[in-house]
DNA sequence: GAAGTAAAACAACACGCTGTTCAATAACAC
DNA sequence: GTGTTATTGAACAGCGTGTTGTTTTACTTC
C-alpha cells in the first residue's frame, strides 16, 4: 500500500526537503505555496496533487516522527529497562531525526503537536507514577506531569539550539536527574 | 505622551477585544484583518492606521503584558522576600492578566515570546543560582534554566486550561516544590 | 455654541497568493 | 512498444492585502 511512483516519491522528498529548510528560518505562516514550490523546483499545481496544503504537508512529518519514537522505544519498553535508559532511547531517537525534530519542536515549531504528543504520553507517565507515589492527589501528580513534560521539551529545545552536540545520554541523564531531585541535581553532578 | 483621542481609544480598545476574543479560538496566522475589523465593527482602512499588521497588534499586547509583570515584581523584589514569595507575586500578575495570558501563552500563543520572556529572566534567575551551586558546571545551570522555566510555563498552561481556579499561591507552591525537590515534591505534600 | 482639527468611514485600486482546471508532455510499469 | 500515471505550463476566478483619496463624523479649544 506505500507503492508509491518513483516520480512521485522524489516530488516529496524535494518538497519535504525544500520545506524543513524553510521551516528552519520562518515560522510556517509566512511560508507560501508559491515559494516552497519554488525552493523544491516543482511545479506549485504538483504540490496540491499530494498535499491539501502546508499544514497537511507538516502534520505528515509529524505523523512520521512518531511513527519513528514508536518504533524506537517498543523494544525498550518490553525488554523494561530502568527509566533512565527509556529516556536515553527517546533523546537518541530525537537525535536521530534531528531536522524533524528542529521543525516541528524547534523555535518555529508547531504548538499543537507538541501538545498532542505530550498528552498521548500522560496516561502511561501517570500510570506509573502513581504507583509509587499513592499518597499524592490527582492534581498534584497532574501539576507535576504538566512541569515536568513541558520542562523536558525546554530541555530538548535548549539542546537542538545547540546542534545537539552533547550526547544524548548526558541530556537524559540531566533530565532524569532534575526530574527526580529537583534543584538537588546541581549539588553532586559534573558535567 | 499617552494622550490619545477618546475615538482613537474606543477603537484601540474594541479591536483588542475582538483579537483577543478571536485568538481564543484559532491561531493568529488564521485570522485575516478582514474579519478581525468585521468582528470589531471597525472599518478595514481604520486598522492599519493604528497598526502595521496583526503581528504588530500581537506584540503591543505582549508589551503591556510586559510591563505590567515589571510593575508588579518590582515592589516585591525591592523587599527581598522569600522566592517562594516572588513565585507567588508572578502567578498573581498572570492571573490579573488572564485575558492576555490566554493569548500570548495559551495554545494558541506566542512561542517566540515566551522565549523572550524567559531569555530576559534568565540572567537573574542564573545569577542566584549560581551563588549556592558554585559546583556546577555552567552547562549544568544552562540545562536546569531550560527545564525549569519550560516546566514554570507548561504549569502555567495547565493552570490556564483549567480556568486558573485553583489559588494563586497553591499554584506558586506546587512550581517551587517541584524546583526544589522533583519527584519528591509528591511524596508529602497534599492537595 | 462655533471654528478648526483629527479620526473614522467609504470606495476604489493594483498586487500577490490561492486553489482549481485543462491540455500537453514526460516518465514509469508491464 | 503500449497503456498508465505523474508532472508541467498556462489560465482562471476568488480573496485578502495594503494603500490612496474623499467624505463624514466626533472631539478639542476657544
Amino acid at each position: 500500500m506505500e507503492k508509491l511512483d518513483h516520480r512521485a516519491r522524489v516530488t516529496r522528498m524535494l518538497l519535504r526537503r525544500a520545506f524543513t529548510d524553510l521551516l528552519k528560518e520562518k515560522p510556517i505562516e509566512s511560508i507560501s505555496v508559491k515559494e516552497l514550490c519554488a525552493a523544491a523546483g516543482i511545479n506549485r499545481g504538483t504540490f496540491y496533487s499530494h498535499y491539501q496544503d502546508l499544514y497537511d504537508l507538516r502534520r505528515q512529518l509529524e505523523e512520521e516522527l512518531v511513527e519513528d519514537l514508536q518504533r524506537a522505544l517498543a523494544p525498550l519498553l518490553e525488554n523494561a529497562p530502568s527509566p533512565l535508559e527509556v529516556t536515553e532511547g527517546i533523546f537518541r531517537c530525537l537525535r536521530d531525526n534531528a531536522d524533524v525534530c528542529t521543525v516541528v519542536l524547534g523555535p518555529c515549531g508547531d504548538r499543537g503537536f507538541v501538545r498532542r504528543l505530550l498528552e498521548g504520553a500522560r496516561a502511561s507517565y501517570l500510570a506509573g507514577y502513581t504507583r509509587y507515589f499513592a499518597g499524592a492527589s490527582q492534581r498534584q501528580l497532574d501539576y507535576f506531569y504538566a512541569f515536568v513534560s513541558a520542562g523536558c521539551i525546554g530541555l530538548l529545545e535548549r539542546w537542538l539550539s545547540e546542534g545537539m552536540t552533547t550526547p544524548a545520554e548526558e541530556i537524559a541523564a540531566a533530565a532524569e536527574g532534575i526530574m527526580l531531585r529537583g534543584v538537588g541535581f546541581l549539588e553532586t553532578e559534573k558535567g
